[in-house]
DNA sequence: CCAAATAGCATTAGAATGGTGCCCTTTCCC
DNA sequence: GGGAAAGGGCACCATTCTAATGCTATTTGG
């Protein structure tokens, strides 16, 4: 279906947690303690955080996370891609090459003219688009999706 | 994980290639001969579009499927609220309401102060914000998401 | 009447998800 | 030094979702 996993929204929430206290160490039980979530999984996504570089980690007695980089250099994209795996986007799909349209001669139905493709392509770009500080300013999207206009 | 179902995919390749025969009569072996998937959830996708009125469907010998709507009028996210389920957005989180941040006391952890609801919500609307029409066009997103600004 | 085509329902094998258990390593502090 | 606190690494289970298929009924054109 088309949703986030629990494990990413964890993680989010962890993550803006550290937004609110960066450059200090936090270690998983205060945030678990400001949230109603199990405390495990929690952990489970922030040493997922860890190993991908987007977190680093203190260990021993006072130890905990802290933001692996400045919030604007984070973006959801790069969380969701650690949390969920990296979305399959293949062959020649790349965003980049999203202009090369029409040209694709891999197979009958080439990946890149599968409407699915497409839309994943745009969900990502939007990911890609939006930071960790944006994300804790409320204003989600690069600029004002929300207040959508298209649907001719 | 983020992604959309094989049956969204199905059922968006059959409605494209019902925006290239707009008012004709389709039948599933029709559209599936075009394509390498397994015709039978071709059948099954477009089933539920038409339980949904977004095609409409004529039954006996040379019956088939035809678009219930001009292509501009449907969007995909009716089309993936159809085959996978609407997005579980509940309660105050309404995509209107979605300015009336921080008074919000339903939970400790309130859904809308969740950051996977407010990126549901991005997706969602990029997806209200894309039509039929513009997904034929190659065009996916409102605007030009893709060359994603933001990222400060 | 027959063949083609949609309609409906049910089931199956496999994968993903959410959650937990257990043990090890590091480090602070008494 | 020793214990408690905290992260690190696996491995595991129950439930749900997904993809796919089987079977049968109903409609309709020729």
């Amino acid at each position: 279906m088309l949703k986030l996993t629990k494990r990413t929204e964890y993680g989010l929430i962890a993550l803006l947690h550290l937004v609110d206290r960066e450059r200090e160490v936090v270690s998983v039980r205060e945030i678990g303690d400001h949230y109603p979530i199990p405390r495990r999984l929690l952990a489970e996504s922030l040493k997922d955080l860890c190993r991908a570089g987007l977190v680093t980690s203190q260990r021993g007695a006072a130890g905990g996370y802290r933001l692996g980089a400045r919030a604007e250099a984070i973006t959801i994209g790069e969380v969701v891609a650690v949390l969920e795996g990296a979305p399959p986007i293949t062959s020649c799909q790349e965003l980049g090459a999203a202009d090369a349209l029409g040209e694709c001669i891999v197979e009958p139905v080439c990946p890149i003219r599968s409407p699915l493709q497409r839309i994943r392509a745009g969900i990502w770009a939007l990911l890609q688009g939006t930071t960790l500080r944006s994300l804790a300013d409320s204003s989600l999207t690069p600029r004002e999706l929300l207040s959508t206009p298209g649907r001719t």
